[in-house]
DNA sequence: TGTTAATTGTACCATCTAGTTCATTTGGTC
DNA sequence: GACCAAATGAACTAGATGGTACAATTAACA
């Protein structure tokens, strides 16, 4: 071919013509990196597989977020990011106590059971020691409001007398999360042992009354 | 050196003289095993890793267990046969409802927080789709007997009126794993997060009462 | 003691994988 | 339209990694 002929050989020739677009070039590699992130973890992540998936080349992960760390780090900030924007828009404080509990333990527990790949990132980055966390400057400053918005629905309820006292704010939120979490987090090995598939849309219903009632009783006076 | 010579070149030499020791051999493989799978997980595990930390060489972990999948399904199984025999050592059997159930919340929450590896590998393996327990027959057989003997605690405590009626042994099995799980498997994110440090002995004794207080209130008629 | 099967040591390899090199194209600015 | 920085493509590489080849040694036993 003619054209051919007209670039050096061996090297960087293009098809014919492409249009530029950084944001979504990006967006489109984070969406690819956290779906292989998610599946096999973060040593277990292959970054030609992520590049495959893209409609970009593995060029472009490196342009963008330096190395495979970097990039996972990216897709970690993106998720807590995303989750504390669904927290602040609970409007726990113009409920009742009880009322306010419950939509909190409800919504803690289907978030969690609608975003497996967001517990399973939780767990890749647990097995890791937290390090790409603490390394994050965008997630340190992020995350203390859950356990605020705990106490002040708590102490409201003590104080109607509805809530026994004496219980701490951290205490409460691990509760829930740990009953969220686990059912998701353990899925696939309770299935193994247990024979019992917690996704079964049955096993998610009374497990979340479960949870729920669980915490309600917690705190009851 | 004049050793050098009375051996063909290039091939198998050995320093003087050794000792077998087939079992010895194959448990410190194991051991060693574990403690890489514990820290990096399936795919971050380095089979050279593992072989360093070995009195033996790399050679021998092919010879005894197949391929890298195979010496961690061995890990695997072992530490489930593990747990297994501490299960059968308690006999809830013969403690009133509530002792029993006490205890065996307690027990659960200790062992978790005593043995972070079996979290940890717990972790790796659902991160893995628990394919490999899948492929245990070893482990397929072993584990009903956890949700059997909740259950009969649990229908004494009703029989006797202390424990409302209606909740599946299940649950309550899943209620109890989850609260002990929960603060082992993210206790790097939750130090991360909160600042608080769920290893810490203080912070063990309070979310151990906490967890058991939440069980028995679940519980209660 | 001679033979054989179970073990073990050393060196090696084929392949995979994170990261790079180098050239090229695009979009904006003057 | 000339020039420059940002963005992109294709091939390549150094090193890591799971796994093997081959020979040697040991234990058991006839």
């Amino acid at each position: 071919m003619s054209k051919a002929a007209s670039v050096p050989k061996g090297t960087g020739r293009k098809p014919a013509s492409w249009t530029q677009d950084p944001e979504g070039v990006r967006r489109d590699i984070l969406a690819a990196a956290k779906e292989e992130f998610v599946e096999n973890g973060l040593s277990g992540a292959r970054v030609d597989e992520i590049a495959a998936r893209t409609a970009t080349s593995k060029r472009m992960i490196y342009y963008y977020f330096g190395d495979k760390e970097g990039l996972y780090r990216a897709v970690l900030e993106e998720m807590y990011e995303r989750i504390r924007g669904f927290e602040r828009s609970l409007d726990l404080a113009s409920l009742p106590p009880v009322e306010a509990m419950t939509l909190l333990a409800g919504f803690t527990f289907d978030y969690h059971a609608e975003n497996p790949d967001f517990v399973r990132l939780v767990m890749v980055e647990n097995i890791h020691h937290a390090r790409h966390l603490a390394t994050s400057d965008r997630i340190a400053t992020l995350n203390l409001s859950a356990i605020d918005m705990i106490r002040e629905v708590y102490e409201r309820g003590v104080a109607a007398g509805l809530f026994r006292p004496g219980i701490e704010a951290l205490d409460i939120h691990l509760t829930i999360s740990a009953l969220a979490f686990y059912n998701v987090s353990n899925r696939a090995s309770i299935r193994q042992v247990f024979g019992h598939d917690m996704g079964a849309p049955e096993a998610l219903v009374r497990r979340r009354a479960a949870a729920i009632d669980t915490v309600l009783r917690m705190l009851r006076a």
